[in-house]
DNA sequence: AACTTATCCAACCGCCGCTAC
DNA sequence: AGTAGCGGCGGTTGGATAAGT
């Protein structure tokens, strides 16, 4: 392992000590649990492998499709992407990613750019009437960077910190609508607004949409409320 | 059977943002 | 404003195990 395994006796105590005394205040687990293990190890040890309802195991087919879906959209973060697997924790989503689905992937977009470069087959989606020329598109895979959360916009935002900015392009947002049973509630001016209106962002010369999600944990399930949209359309569409 | 290589995954590490002082 | 302490996160490590030779 990564360090020193934990035995069952150390795992009985944390469990003790998180029933008497409840999850939070990791700094005093090890002192109240006796335990000759810092803060963070209790508390991983706890969220990855003593919290109740963890689910283990093989993933479903429709779990590793969601991993792949919500990867492409949030890029690694494995947090929010393993709170929309009810049991699943943020380490077994990553593991699960490292050692499958990342080389699968890998070798499917090797795939695809050995296709683009031999120009057999143009896959590269394209904004909608965007008056780019196909070689002004950068590469699919530099789409989903994720926005830092110092952007000014996001800075100035009110909102609660804990939101995520990030972006994704017209061809997501439609998978995200039908496969994902997400509407599209207003369109004003070609933007469209989610449950809360919010500003629209532009970067370079793309044209996006851009995703608000919350990330408190309490988001285990499907509750994709906490998602908020709005599209971009830029000023090479408008 | 013995050895090597690949894979898996629990645990650790370093960083970040938030809060309180 | 600066700083220390904290919770939380993503990246990485390395031991255990499986598969291959």
């Amino acid at each position: 392992m990564g360090g020193v395994a934990w035995t069952e006796e150390e795992d009985q105590l944390l469990k003790k000590c998180i029933e008497r005394y409840g999850e939070g205040k990791w700094h005093r687990v090890p002192l109240l649990a006796g335990l000759n293990r810092c803060r963070k190890s209790c508390r991983l040890r706890w969220l990855n492998y003593l919290r109740p309802n963890i689910k283990r195991g093989c993933f479903a087919e429709d779990e590793v499709q969601l991993i792949i879906k919500l990867h492409k959209l949030l890029g690694n973060k494995w947090s929010l992407i393993a709170g929309r697997l009810p049991g699943r924790t943020a380490n077994d989503v990553k593991n699960y990613w490292n050692c499958h689905l990342s080389k699968k992937l890998g070798v499917q977009e090797t795939e695809e750019k050995y296709r683009r470069d031999m120009n057999v087959e143009s896959i590269a989606p394209q904004p909608a009437q965007s008056t780019e020329t196909a070689d002004s598109i950068e590469p699919r895979t530099q789409d989903y960077h994720v926005a830092p959360n110092s952007l000014p916009a996001i800075q100035e935002r009110s909102m609660s910190t804990a939101f995520n900015f990030m972006r994704v392009d017209q061809q997501d947002h439609e998978l995200l609508k039908e496969e994902m049973d997400i509407g599209v509630q207003e369109q004003v001016d070609g933007v469209f607004v989610g449950d809360l209106a919010t500003e629209v962002h532009q970067f370079g010369q793309f044209d996006e949409v851009n995703v608000l999600g919350r990330s408190d944990e309490g988001c285990s399930q499907w509750d994709w409320d906490d998602l908020m949209f709005d599209m971009d359309y830029g000023p090479n569409s408008l």
